[in-house]
DNA sequence: TGCGACACGATGACCACAAGCCCAA
DNA sequence: GGTTGGGCTTGTGGTCATCGTGTCG
């Protein structure tokens, strides 16, 4: 199923949008990353041609197809060997002459992008005024046609693609999000481009209001949401950990962007399992019906779902019940369980995965979001009574300022 | 197999009070 | 319309109590 443009709704979209974690076709990517500086320096790249969903980091030459980093591991999995470049982002309006000159492949081949570009419609007749004051636009590394034999034989590496992929000076935000979720790119924040409805309006309070902080804490259950063994949602999507984690346990299969993934990995294709929506819109549904290549896709549509009833304040299973989601999400087993007994899974493997979550959450440090800060600072000097604040001029058995006792 | 004891983790309540908010004058 | 004052509400962190779950005998 090919995906539509999130703004206009006809043209296919064949740019993703790391900042609005928006999926666009090119006229309109140009038509709303140049309403301002702002939006201009919104870091853009090709849209995975896979999933549709995640945007694409390498470039497989010969099957002239641009892949994210889930959508690219896949075939690597199967132990298959492709020539890759690595996709370069860019900031600003280029133009599709520029856009060619950033993605050379666009012009040698059948590309969907190349189609795009075709159908590129420049309506703007605004003054470029506002763009980038380093240039039209800004690519980092255009020409830095990377070949990688092998992309993900280390953390470090698939750390390096995605840093080289990044622009040099702007959007701050979107290379500290990669870096830190390098190990686990598409489960970055920005990866919340699965929700339907997802674009990002300047203008629009609402998706202003959309607060990514808030979709984390409503993370804070994904240990219910995946039986108690999955910490950190940036931990859960680490490759190496969730071959153990899941092993050869299925998940839904029913996407059609995944079917060249059953291809490659039909060896470990055993069993599908039924989904059963959390929601009763065909939304809903349709995100839970995710691609066993890309859990973080599911999760992200599932927390978003969750999430925007109730932006307004901290999210919880218990709102989400309130909500109407089903507790199968809250509680119970993740979505693609089936009950089968786990006798293909590598429970050693298995268990070491476990084992290294149980770590990680150990030192996990959860952000909690502090509204007022003026709050906190006095919150932190103020001398309590086991825990409990005391009056000024009580006696305190705890003084954060010099841990004194007054006794 | 069922039961009780125990350990462990998660969660919420509690406290004082300045800041924030709201509304009337 | 803008300002001021008063009253009410909110939020902040460390600790403890409670609850739920898992393990073991």
């Amino acid at each position: 199923m090919g995906h539509i443009c999130e703004f206009c709704g006809e043209q296919r979209s064949i740019v993703y949008c790391r900042s609005d974690a928006a999926c666009l076709c090119l006229s309109c990517d140009r038509n709303v990353h140049s309403a301002n500086a702002l939006s201009q320096r919104h870091s853009r790249t090709l849209l995975c041609e896979r999933c549709n969903s995640q945007p694409a980091v390498v470039r497989r030459v010969e099957e002239k197809i641009s892949l994210c980093k889930n959508c690219d591991s896949i075939g690597h999995a199967a132990g298959s060997m492709h020539k890759r470049q690595a996709l370069s982002c860019y900031t600003g309006c280029p133009s599709a002459a520029e856009l060619s000159t950033i993605w050379s492949f666009l012009l040698d081949g059948d590309s969907t992008c190349q189609k795009g570009m075709g159908a590129m419609s420049i309506t703007d007749n605004q003054p470029r005024d506002n763009e980038d004051p380093q240039g039209k636009y800004n690519s980092q590394d255009m020409s830095a046609a990377v070949e990688m034999s092998e992309l993900h034989t280390s953390s470090e590496k698939s750390t390096t693609l995605i840093e080289s992929s990044l622009p040099a000076l702007d959007n701050k935000q979107n290379k500290a999000e990669l870096y830190a979720g390098s190990k686990n790119y598409s489960s970055s924040k920005g990866c919340y481009s699965g929700m339907k409805g997802s674009t990002i309006y300047e203008d629009d309070p609402f998706a202003q209001d959309f607060n990514m902080d808030e979709v984390d804490l409503s993370f804070e259950n994904y240990e219910e949401l995946f039986s108690g063994s999955l910490d950190n949602p940036n931990q859960f999507f680490e490759n190496e950990d969730i071959n153990g984690l899941f092993g050869t346990k299925d998940m839904s299969v029913s996407g059609s962007s995944c079917q060249d993934a059953d291809a490659i990995e039909g060896s470990s294709i055993r069993r599908v399992m039924t989904m059963q929506p959390a929601c009763s819109n065909a939304e809903s549904a349709d995100s839970l019906v995710s691609c066993k290549t890309e859990p973080s896709i599911c999760f992200a549509r599932q927390a978003s779902i969750l999430s925007f009833s109730n932006l307004g304040g901290e999210s919880n299973a218990g709102d989400y019940q309130e909500c109407g989601a089903s507790t199968m999400l809250l509680m119970g087993e993740p979505p693609w369980y089936h009950p089968f007994p786990e006798t293909s899974l590598p429970s050693t493997s298995r268990s070491n995965a476990v084992l290294r979550y149980k770590e990680k959450k150990k030192i996990r440090k959860f952000d909690k979001h502090v509204r007022y800060a003026s709050r906190k600072a006095r919150a932190d000097v103020r001398r309590r009574v086991k825990g409990r604040f005391v009056k000024a001029g009580d006696a305190y058995d705890y003084d954060p300022l010099n841990e004194t006792r007054s006794f």
